[in-house]
RNA sequence: UCCGGCAUAGCUCAGCGGUAGAGUAGGUGGCUGUUAACCACUUGGUCGUUGGUUCGAAUCCAACUGCCGGAGCCA
């Protein structure tokens, strides 16, 4: 017989049909007129599909009666109109067969509510409720929005290393990557590790950014996207931030700063109307029960003209406003207060920030033409934050230099990032985008935690 | 890492110096084309760990562990 998703059977009413149903026992309802009710999901989509299972059938006692939520089962039948009033359609079983019972009393996933913290402790069965099912088909099809978004606008996806020797970015926490006896290290000198003698002959770490390697492959191609794992061994305690995260990080030669902001406004709004046309059911959800402005935030953002403003402009918005607890000056990092400040109240829609002092700014982007400035940019949204961090690299040769001495970096350890201008140099920009933290947007899931399947964050890596 | 909060039944929580509670899940019975089913009864606990104060601590104090919220770092 063959089989069916549960959403294939919703989507094409496939009344009369026979067919097979595979999947997961939600709740089982008994009624003395001599049936139960199973309620079974297969991940297909989010609604279950009702079963009604008669006790004629030769394992009713033995087997049905044992169901309880998490059990796996095989379910031929007839799918007929329902005589109940909650949905359209229902399988008339004239089999069930078990895979696999569950134990009632250890299965931790009954029909009762459970906390999202009790969830995460048992993240390898939190994929079987509701809000993660749907997280993780939202999940899906952001990533392929941002596959099909960048191979219409002819963008090869590239693979940047995940292993990096470039000890670069200045930036960020680093994680070693070693094979070296931890209880017996090599030592040049006390204090000193010789890893020379390790197995790629020098330090290696895990990368932060497959940022300087895209440029590489921009300056040669035109226009890559990297879509890969990241790793930040900060210790970060936040609702926002992974040790273990996923970006999506656009390059593209012959490009200025406004193009980069034209391409990442573009992007998230294509992001968002796929999610819109192919998710509804998912969103719907998302709204009902996590987050009731979730619709409304999502078209608003469809809907507007990101607002542009440079660093300067945004700082004179914030001096006329003193009640922050940061007092706002030129050349200070924004405050998380200040971001929320602008998207929430001042705007009330997304802002992209540029030309931020380059104090504050990593040496590869591009210095502007007062000297003090940089061609960056931030996307910044309401409730999420920076969601993207983007800049016009800086392609002049003797200005990177002058800039990599400024900040003390060794220019040898670059001479690789050196060659792009001096070989055929050309003005390009990119950006990086946390895949997390847009399914939290798409989501409105509070904790970052939930958006990943198994989190990684200081102190916990199980699973 | 800093500031604040929380940790009690399988789950969600109340109790905040004097015999450990509710809802829900499980069990039994009843009822029912049910759908967070419903009604009655019922099982279920070293109150996170260690120490202290007290005649007496789930309750007050301290340390530790874990988690949550905010901040910093950032995507």
């Amino acid at each position: 017989m063959q089989q069916f998703l549960i959403r294939d059977i919703y989507q094409k009413q496939l009344v009369n049909q026979k067919l097979c149903v595979n999947g997961w026992v939600k709740t089982r309802r008994d009624s003395k007129g001599g049936f139960s009710f199973l309620e079974v999901n297969d991940g297909s989509c989010l609604k279950n599909l009702q079963i009604i299972a008669e006790n004629s059938l030769g394992n009713y006692h033995d087997d049905i009666l044992n169901l309880f939520p998490g059990s796996s089962v095989k379910v031929e039948g007839t799918i007929v109109r329902s005589l109940g009033g909650n949905q359209e359609i229902e399988l008339k079983a004239e089999s069930v067969n078990v895979y696999g019972f569950s134990d009632v009393t250890t299965y931790p996933l009954q029909k009762q509510r459970i906390s999202f913290e009790k969830l995460r402790e048992i993240a390898h069965l939190r994929a079987r409720t509701n809000t993660f099912g749907a997280i993780t088909r939202v999940r899906n099809a952001l990533s392929f929005a941002t596959h099909r978004f960048f191979q219409e606008r002819n963008f090869y996806y590239l693979n940047t290393p995940i292993i990096t020797t470039s000890d670069c970015e200045g930036a960020g926490q680093l994680f070693r990557v070693t094979t070296l006896d931890m209880q017996n290290l090599p030592m040049n000198k006390p204090g000193n590790i010789n890893s020379q003698s390790d197995f790629f002959g020098e330090e290696a770490s895990l990368t932060v950014s497959g940022q300087l390697e895209a440029e590489t492959y921009a300056c040669a191609l035109g226009r890559v996207y990297t879509f890969g794992p990241t790793f930040r061994a900060e210790n970060s305690n936040t609702s926002r931030h992974l040790a273990e995260f996923w970006m999506v990080e656009p390059e593209m030669a012959f490009a200025d700063l406004m193009q980069d902001i034209t391409l990442a406004e573009d992007y998230l709004k294509f992001l968002i109307n796929h999610l819109l046309n192919q998710c509804k059911e998912d969103l719907e959800f998302f709204n009902l029960h996590i987050e009731n402005t979730l619709l409304e935030q999502l078209n608003n953002i469809v809907n507007c003209d990101f607002v542009i403003l440079t660093y300067t402009d945004a700082i004179k918005i914030l001096s006329k406003h003193k009640k922050f607890s940061f007092p706002v000056n030129w050349g200070m990092d924004l405050q998380s207060e200040h971001e929320q400040f602008l998207t929430e109240i001042e705007f009330k829609k997304p802002v992209v920030l540029t030309d931020y002092p380059k104090i504050i700014k990593p040496f590869y982007m591009r210095v502007n033409d007062d000297g003090k400035t940089v061609a960056a940019m931030d996307v910044l949204l309401p409730k999420i934050g920076e969601i993207i961090g983007g800049s016009q690299r800086e392609e002049r040769l003797d200005i990177l230099q002058n800039r990599l001495k400024e900040l003390g970096q060794n220019e040898n350890n670059y001479w690789w990032y050196l060659d792009l201008r001096r070989f055929g140099t050309v003005p390009h920009s990119g950006f990086g985008l946390g895949f997390e933290r847009l399914i939290k947007l798409c989501t409105g899931m509070g904790n970052i935690r939930d958006t990943i399947p198994f989190p990684r964050v200081p102190g916990n890596a199980k699973f």
